[in-house]
RNA sequence: GGGCCGUUAGCUCAGUCUGGUAGAGCAGCAGACUUUUAAUCUGCGGGUCGGAGGUUCGAAUCCUCCACGGCUCACCA
């Protein structure tokens, strides 16, 4: 295996190498196996921009395994929905009715937006549709699929088998008052229905049963009282989390893993309770949270950092994909400001991606792992202007336009490689207008110029009266004149002409603007504003 | 209290894995584009690399301790 790449998603593919030659020691795992790939979703809520990172970034660690091994992979979603509801999203409708069924598992609860057969079924169908949405490569899994089905009851008895050693593992990190009671199995309550108000009693490992009493009433959600057994399997009882994972782990032979840092002493312990079990923890590393633009966690209700949606309005998906892309262990800020630079970076990969002439320096690249579709279907992956976003955002809030061809007209003089790149440019450009239209001319302050300067623009004004000509330079001189034959000072005399036409202190050469923009109509423009300026006259 | 991350130019951050003359963007200043402004381009200024020790011929980088800021966990899955 390569030890030339260094981007991070090799590096977790040679972790995962390493994982694959124990576990073949313990010949848990044979060679013909997909090498298989987890990620897992607690399906209480919406998916969010931490949902897609999880994905993409694992995805990237599947595809940077790929590249330096022939061993078939395979990546699973993998959603909780067998969990019990501990409290009532705020986001969500028909709350009053959710709330009666707090303690039950999602996949028993009515969906409350009345579209699917249940709470998790809603979420679990929101999550494939995002999945999809970004042409995810996955294979998506159920708990309550795998638990009732009976897919995990080999695991769920090696459970009981082991039961005090995984009950070591878990008790030691509890405080006195509760370690006596914890069991790592939660009966789903044959009369209520909920799995958050059990509590095991007693074990029957001969029998792979548990006896159970409902008595754990928390906030919202009453038990019921009852008690009685049930066998381990088939679903009639589910494992606590840390030993959820485990068991995910052991039956499904998971070889690799990501989680946000949160999780990290979860998955120590789980790491445990595989072992305890027999199994080997598959490879994995954590990643940093996201952060607002003061260095605190996002929040979904307080409405402060950025969603996918909102990104992907003034930016495109390439551009979030590198930022999330980018240094994975470090808590970054994620506001808008980054949108810009995250586009730059990125186009500035794209273009050395598109000169790379070592085969290496192309597998480094993050272009390969986030274009990776077209890479591999065989499509031209290069960008080969040099206009940056941040150029193009600027451009139009000077140009004062969200005329996208006179944007075109400009970046054409600029760079005439420009057309080689009409889609992406063309997307960038429509991006930044939007940015325009929403925040930068909703603060455009238009003033009309004082008396001092009015000769000038009369001056201007028969000129482009009269004028029948195509060239921006005599425009420019014409422009240029009627601020020096009135004796104005020429910073004012331009300044004013920029704050009248397009309301803000500076703007582009206005010979050639003018020649863009039409003679005509900046003619009507001047006597629109100088109408404006007579009537406040009057009032 | 445990775990983890961060502290580098006015601001936002690269550079730390693998030690070798401190970098980028923005902001500021100056200049170029036949004359104005802006785009754009060029140049300039600007940092005790949080602090103190240690290793080394040599430390932003490795080790130890400390300070400050933050995230996260403590029986919720």
């Amino acid at each position: 295996m390569s030890e030339q790449l260094e981007s991070w998603p090799y590096r977790e593919a040679r972790h995962v190498d390493e994982h694959l030659k124990r576990a073949e020691s313990g010949d848990a795992k044979s060679d013909d196996d997909p090498v298989l790939f987890q990620t897992g979703f607690g399906p209480s809520g919406l998916p969010h921009i931490g949902t897609f990172s999880e994905v993409a970034r694992t995805n990237w660690v599947r595809r940077a395994f790929s590249t330096v091994s022939d061993r078939p992979t395979k990546l699973i979603a993998f959603s909780d929905d067998m969990d019990g509801l501990r409290k009532v999203p705020e986001n969500i409708p028909n709350g009053d009715m959710i709330a009666e069924h707090l303690g039950k598992p999602l996949c028993d609860i009515p969906d409350p937006f009345g579209e699917e057969d249940s709470f998790s079924g809603y979420m679990n169908a929101q999550l494939r549709s995002f999945l999809d949405s970004f042409g995810f490569d996955y294979n998506f899994v159920s708990s309550k699929d795998m638990y009732r089905g009976g897919e995990f009851n080999d695991g769920l008895l090696r459970i009981l088998e082991c039961y005090d050693e995984v009950r070591q593992v878990i008790i030691k990190t509890l405080r006195n008052p509760n370690r006596d009671e914890w069991s790592p199995f939660f009966p789903v309550c044959e009369n209520c229905g909920k799995v958050n108000n059990t509590r095991v009693t007693d074990v029957h490992p001969k029998d792979g049963a548990v006896s159970y009493v409902c008595d754990q009433s928390f906030r919202g959600a009453e038990a019921c009282g009852h008690s009685g057994t049930v066998p381990v399997t088939d679903g009639h009882v589910k494992v606590g989390w840390k030993v959820d994972w485990a068991l995910r782990w052991y039956v499904l032979g998971v070889d690799y893993e990501m989680y946000g840092k949160d999780l990290i002493e979860s998955a120590e312990l789980s790491t445990e309770i595989v072992r305890a079990l027999g199994g080997e923890p598959p490879a994995g590393m954590f990643y940093e949270m996201f952060l607002d633009e003061n260095g605190a966690k996002i929040s979904k209700s307080k409405g402060t950092g950025l969603s996918i949606d909102d990104w992907l309005q003034y930016g495109p998906l390439e551009s979030l994909a590198w930022f999330i892309f980018k240094k994975p262990k470090k808590a970054k800020k994620l506001f808008f400001e980054v949108i810009p630079r995250s586009t730059d970076q990125y186009l500035e990969a794209l273009h050395d991606y598109g000169v790379a002439t070592e085969s290496e320096q192309e597998l480094d690249n993050p272009v390969y792992f986030i274009k990776d579709e077209e890479i591999d279907a065989g499509e031209e992956v290069t960008y080969e202007s040099n206009i940056s976003y941040s150029m193009i955002l600027n451009l139009v809030s000077v140009l004062n336009t969200d005329d996208r061809d006179m944007v075109w007209d400009y970046l054409r003089r600029y760079d005439d490689r420009v057309d080689a790149d009409k889609d992406v440019i063309d997307d960038l450009v429509d991006r930044a207008l939007r940015y325009y239209r929403e925040f930068v001319f909703p603060t455009k302050e238009y003033k009309l110029p004082d008396e001092e300067v009015m000769p000038g623009v009369e001056q201007l004004r028969e000129f482009l009266d009269q004028y029948d000509g195509d060239d921006p330079e005599e425009i420019q001189t014409a422009t240029y004149r009627a601020g020096k034959d009135n004796d104005i000072k020429l910073g004012k005399w331009f300044r004013s002409m920029y704050r009248m036409l397009l309301g803000q202190d500076r703007g582009p050469r206005l010979g050639t603007f003018i020649h863009l923009y039409g003679v005509e109509e900046t003619l009507n423009l001047i006597n629109e504003r100088l109408a404006e300026k007579s009537a406040g006259n009057a009032d």
